[in-house]
DNA sequence: GCTTGACCTCAAGTGGACTTGAGGTTGCAT
DNA sequence: ATGCAACCTCAAGTCCACTTGAGGTCAAGC
């Protein structure tokens, strides 16, 4: 066994819709380590397109590059990750995404009694004065929308 | 009239749940022109602070400063916005909302398909292999889901 | 064997959103 | 009048997620 195909980095690049310096760069971080062929060039096994799939799906999530290196570490570095593993991780993420649709729908009921509200004018408003923490939060999240490359 | 009583940078921040460095920083990014009082101190109006919470609200929609800002410049500046201003503002972000909960929820479901299918090993994952772009999304969403602080 | 494109490392740069610091001024209470 | 917290400006620093660049190596086709 052991036949499988390793991919070069601009494989690994092109077939995740990544780059190369994003790979260098997600290896520096600890999310990836490939092999090396003899002539000390990166060589993917093909799991790494997942786990850069996983990555990025992550990041989607709001996930920070340190914290998805942190989940990343609780899988098998050199074997491929068994459906245990996997499920713990993606189910703890799943949690997490729920929480950050239902934060978002609630921000967008806020929204939605201020429209038309006048709010701006008002004194009294939700999205003014929501009580909750809806400020900070890291960096704040950017342009998910935005699905444009 | 005009009997509103001007907050201190120091008030908008401690009302606002901001700091002052922060006030500083949208204000040299164009996002709040106070007034300044006769010793060139800040004097904001009271709808700062509402101004102040829109920013927020609408960071947590993943918009960027610059694009709030562009938004904001459609207000009047020293004007308390009318109904009108404000309802076409937030309704426009209503969408993009909209638009970000959807991918979020695409997200889950993708996510939902994947736990426990042993995904990682598999050749055909839906999250591997979105077709879709899910991938790049400015310099990505960070921790919406971090409702502490 | 030579060219060419893909690869390597390491250092520095970028952009967004702030924060920190130095050095000086204002305003309110006593 | 004076003390002191809160204010001012401007420059630089920080963190994250990358990108860019310089200078050099590797591998596959001709």
């Amino acid at each position: 066994m052991q036949g499988e195909k390793l991919l070069s980095v601009g494989e690994v690049a092109r077939r995740s819709g990544t780059t190369v310096s994003t790979l260098h760069f997600y290896e520096a971080s600890g999310l990836l380590s490939p092999e090396r062929s003899s002539g000390n060039q990166r060589r993917y096994r093909r799991d790494a397109l997942r786990r850069v799939a996983f990555i990025r799906a992550a990041q989607a999530l709001g996930i920070s590059l340190a914290e998805i290196a942190e989940a990343l570490r609780a899988l098998p570095e050199q074997r491929t990750p068994t459906k245990a593993d996997w499920s713990r991780l993606s189910s703890g993420w799943r949690a997490a995404l729920d929480q950050r649709i239902a934060g978002l729908q609630a921000l967008r009921d806020r929204l939605d009694g201020c429209i038309g509200c006048g709010c701006l004018s008002l004194r009294a408003c939700r999205l003014y004065n929501p009580d909750d923490a809806l400020g900070r939060s890291g960096t704040g999240a950017r342009r998910l929308a935005d699905h444009s490359r």
